[in-house]
DNA sequence: TTTTGTATGATTGTATACAATAATGCATTT
DNA sequence: AAATGCATTATTGTATACAATCATACAAAA
């Protein structure tokens, strides 16, 4: 599993801070709470055996991120994905994609370029028998190898941030049929980036995105997520909370 | 000035740690703190009034913004802005305002409409009796307004944090004549989203942000900028530092 | 002179104590 | 029965105390 330390390259897990805050955000991805869920601080404290203090600061650290929201001497609640938050990482995503793609062309070096082509060709392999975690793994390496070829921090950095967002929903959509397709895709990204033509590259892994995202709609994946999610947000700022826990 | 609360709608400013976190980016932002320059708890903590903890709970949330590195038990350090990253920016934003834009034709608002209109307007008075600095004022606004009215939180989100991001370049940008020509591409988007023609719309928001650009760097406005922000952030990570303070 | 070891001080990491605020339950009133 | 007021409890906000880590200075040895 790669889905570790994809923030914050230095901090991060050698400190209880650091260890939490990975902890509770994958917790909320993996769907172990609930959308709009409070996170006690104590609670969650006592069930990794630290104190107060770094849970604050994971906290406060998550709500930055979005994934939570805290309301000043309230507390902190699970704010969920909505089918158009998912949209909108989908298109948004698609023109950075691009971007990204486009860059790699230039700046991908040799060992990042073989990468890639083993991926690719390891991914057929796994497609053929049928295993489609590996090739959901497969996936996130693709992509996260893409992002470190582009030379750019800000936008490996914002590109990694949204994999990991829509990591949940993806995952599931990989088991389909679209697993194929989607690896075809990959690698004419691939040979786009080999020829060094990075209008092509640009333009597939544009439609790369937009066809995972179509792909999402069809087989009705985003059936799950709660489009009200925003409103009902906002309803909990103005009102007060009502689970009993 | 309307650069306040562009993060965290709810939380900030009526806690303690919420006053520190827009203090203290303020002052990184103003440049007060030097790039590399060290961020010391107490230190901060003394001249703020408050004690360590929200202190330590603002550095956290400027670590995941990127404004300041932290290295566990070493401290916090400022992290500058490269001339590579403006770069960067602005190609980012040039696809996402495009995108922006193009929302913006289907769902902004009339209020909003209107809003951009008379800033537009009011923007063409200030250029012509030279009041610069209320241009940046209304570019500001412009654009903020912009974003409101594609109707898409996450982008939304996105495009407030680099137009932040890079704040105090581009306000020196807006001094030279630019500001005219600026705001020019300002009424053509404007008059685009009116006319609700998206492909315009993207096309001419996109060139918007890569015209801003190219004219930071003919006037030499990236200058100011170490191009080697990154390499030396890296020497500070492996070896340590070297400031007695 | 350079290097290495050690002691000291400075700074951060974590835990805990106390204060402030909000939620809850119950009694009282209407 | 519904609404209001008050007391109690729970939870977060902040401050402080202590532990762990790192930097620095200086002395001793090569």
């Amino acid at each position: 599993m790669d889905n570790k330390d994809l923030k914050q390259e230095v901090t991060d897990k050698y400190s209880l801070r650091g260890r939490v805050f990975h902890r509770i955000r994958e917790d909320i991805l993996n769907g172990k709470y609930a959308d709009h869920e409070e996170l006690k601080e104590v609670a969650i404290g006592e069930e990794l055996g630290v104190s107060r203090t770094p849970v604050r600061e994971a906290l406060r650290q998550l709500e930055l991120e979005g994934l939570i929201q805290i309301i000043p001497n309230r507390g902190a609640y699970v704010v969920g994905i909505s089918a158009d938050d998912v949209r909108d990482i989908y298109m948004i995503r698609s023109k950075l994609e691009g971007l990204c793609a486009r860059w790699a062309c230039e700046k991908i070096s040799n060992e990042q370029m073989e990468a890639l082509e083993e991926i690719v060709y390891l991914s057929d392999f796994h497609a053929e028998k049928g295993h489609m975690d590996q090739l959901a793994e497969l996936d996130s390496r693709f992509h996260t190898t893409l992002y470190e070829s582009c030379n750019s921090k800000m936008l490996e950095h914002l590109l990694k941030d949204y994999h990991q967002y829509v990591w949940r929903v993806r995952q599931r959509t990989l088991a389909g049929k679209r697993g194929k397709d989607s690896n075809n895709e990959h690698r004419a990204i691939m040979e786009a980036i080999r020829d060094k033509n990075p209008d092509l590259a640009e333009e597939i892994a544009n439609r790369h995105m937009l066809n995972a995202y179509d792909n999402m709609v069809k087989n009705g994946l985003l059936e799950m997520l709660s489009k009200e999610a925003d409103k009902e947000k906002e309803q909990i700022t103005k009102k007060g909370k009502k689970s009993k826990n």
